[in-house]
Formats: structure tokens, sequence, C-alpha cells
DNA sequence: ACTGGCTCCTGAGGGC
DNA sequence: TGCCCTCAGGAGCCAG
């Protein structure tokens, strides 16, 4: 499931195939993603020049010479770098053909992703106005977490997979930082304090920095622009590791609902 | 202003 | 083997 080190990996995968190359077609098969793709969208960007292709949170952003491109992945999602002729797979919705001979292909099973245009800067439209900071970068701190905490009752858990304060942390990588910085996933956001938020904006930095070094992580069906999974995984020390004993301190791994999510903690060492 | 719950969707996995 | 149920999850939206 694509987090925001899947993301990343997957820009850094295609961006290379796709700055300063033409769209020459568009082929799109299934326009009832998340928000329908638009109709128009071949003649929105065909013929157009790719000017960048950028993450913000866990949209893909690929700006042309005139407008943009705004893609999500959902929770199942991801875009494959291939060619004309390699045969097609159920839930292959969207298919971009770059400079009439490579193609970017949006594989997409539960459909909760999309393919959108945008007119104006990316930044001012509606689903990217409220984001807030991006957790690699320089303004996210221990001290930005605790300003944005106070007064806050939610679960700590809860509070860092707000993307109004941070984004990017999704369900995995929020149980992961949590337990790397000794935090207890339901303790209240409110009621923290300065010192712990400076080792839990570490830990989500580290995570995630770690994540995409890793390739990101790979738990069911997440490839990368190549077609290829993430190892990351193998450095899960919470998530999905219930009844299994604690890395540090051996207690077994207990997990939880919160807000609905599935949450992996240690009892022990987190508080 | 916050907060929690609902919703979209398909595929995997478990129980019988 | 096959059917039904539950669960997984990003994030916008809405009601309280």
């Amino acid at each position: 499931m694509p987090e925001l080190p899947e993301v990343e990996t997957t820009v850094r995968g295609i961006a290379p195939y796709l700055e300063g190359r033409i769209i020459s077609s568009v082929w799109v098969r299934e326009s009832r993603l998340r928000w329908p793709v638009p109709a128009n969208l071949g003649q929105l960007v065909s013929g157009k020049i790719v000017k960048s292709v950028r993450r913000r949170a866990k949209y893909i952003l690929i700006e042309l010479n005139e407008g943009c491109i705004l893609l999500h992945l959902g929770m199942s999602g991801s875009l494959r770098l291939t060619v004309a002729g390699e045969t097609l797979k159920r839930h292959d919705h969207v298919e971009f053909e770059i400079d009439g001979k490579r193609r970017l292909r949006l594989h997409d099973p539960r459909r909760f992703g999309c393919v959108l245009w945008i007119g104006q800067c990316p930044e001012d439209s509606p689903l990217l106005a409220h984001l807030g900071v991006e957790p690699l970068a320089d303004e996210f701190c221990g001290d930005y977490l605790y300003r944005a905490a106070r007064g806050r009752r939610v679960a700590v858990k809860n509070f860092i997979m707000n993307s109004r304060i941070v984004v990017g942390v999704g369900n995995i990588y929020a149980s992961e930082a949590l337990f790397r910085a000794g935090i207890h996933p339901i303790r209240s956001a409110g009621r923290i304090a300065l010192h712990r938020y400076d080792r839990l904006a570490d830990s989500i930095c580290q995570t995630l920095s770690d994540a995409i070094d890793a390739g990101g992580t790979t738990l069911r069906d997440f490839v990368d622009g190549s077609g290829n999974p993430g190892y990351f995984k193998h450095d899960l020390k919470v998530y999905e590791r219930e009844g299994e004993p604690c890395l540090k301190c051996t207690e077994p791994v207990r997990s939880a609902r919160v807000g609905q999510r599935s949450t992996y903690y240690c009892q022990h060492c987190q508080r």
C-alpha cells in the first residue's frame, strides 16, 4: 500500500523517463476512480511537454508546459513504465504514451486512486491547499508538532496521521515511528512533552527515510516504477507482529484499534 | 474548532 | 470446491 516512501520511490523511478518529453497519447480504460478521470484528459495533455515530476504529500504532480496532472495511488495503485504491446492486466486503468514509444501505466485494483488535471498552480488546488508540512522538510521538528498539539485530545497516532498537521504518515509508519520514539499510540496529543515530540519528529523522519532507502514497503502489492517490490517490510519493528516478541524488551507486541485502524505497539516500551 | 465515523473498492484469507 | 463473511486502508466529507 503506497505511503510516502512508496510514492517517493515511484516518483524517483519515473521522473527520468518523463521530464523533458512529450505526452503523445492517453488511454483511459476505466474512468471510475476515486473521482472520475476527466473525459477530455487526452485533449488536455496530449502534445504537452513534461516540465517536472514531483511529490507533494502522497500526490504525484506531473507538471506540464501547460497545466498539471495530479495522481494519487490510493492504497492499491502503482505506476509502471512499460512499452507498447505489453499485455494489459485487469485494473490497468489509465495509460500515458511518452514520445510515441514508452508508456506509463496506472494499475489500481481498488480504485481509491485518482487522475486529475489542474489548470492552476497545483499548490492552490483544493486537494493540496490545506496540507500540512512535509515530514522530510526542515520546518518539521518537535517544536512544530508540540505547538500544533496544544489543546488536542486526539490520540497521538491519529494526530500524526492527520494530513493537515504533517503529510505522508500512513498507518504502517505511524505505528513504527511511535515505537521508535517510545510513545504509546493512544496517548493524548496535547499531553506529550516537547522533548518527546523532538524524539517523535526524529523517528518519523528516520522511519520514512529508511523506508525510502529500502525502496518502500511491499506488504501485499506495491511495486515501483520498474515493477520491483520494496524491502522495508523486513525492517518493520511492530507492524503486523502481534504476539511476536518486542525487539527491545521481548514482551509480546500488542495490537489494538485506534481510530478504526489496526495499530501495533509494545505496552512495556511505549508510554 | 475538534473529533470520530462513514464511504468509496477489490482481493485475500478464514470458516464451514 | 465453493460460498459467504470480514478485513485491509487514504483521505475527503459530514454530523455532532
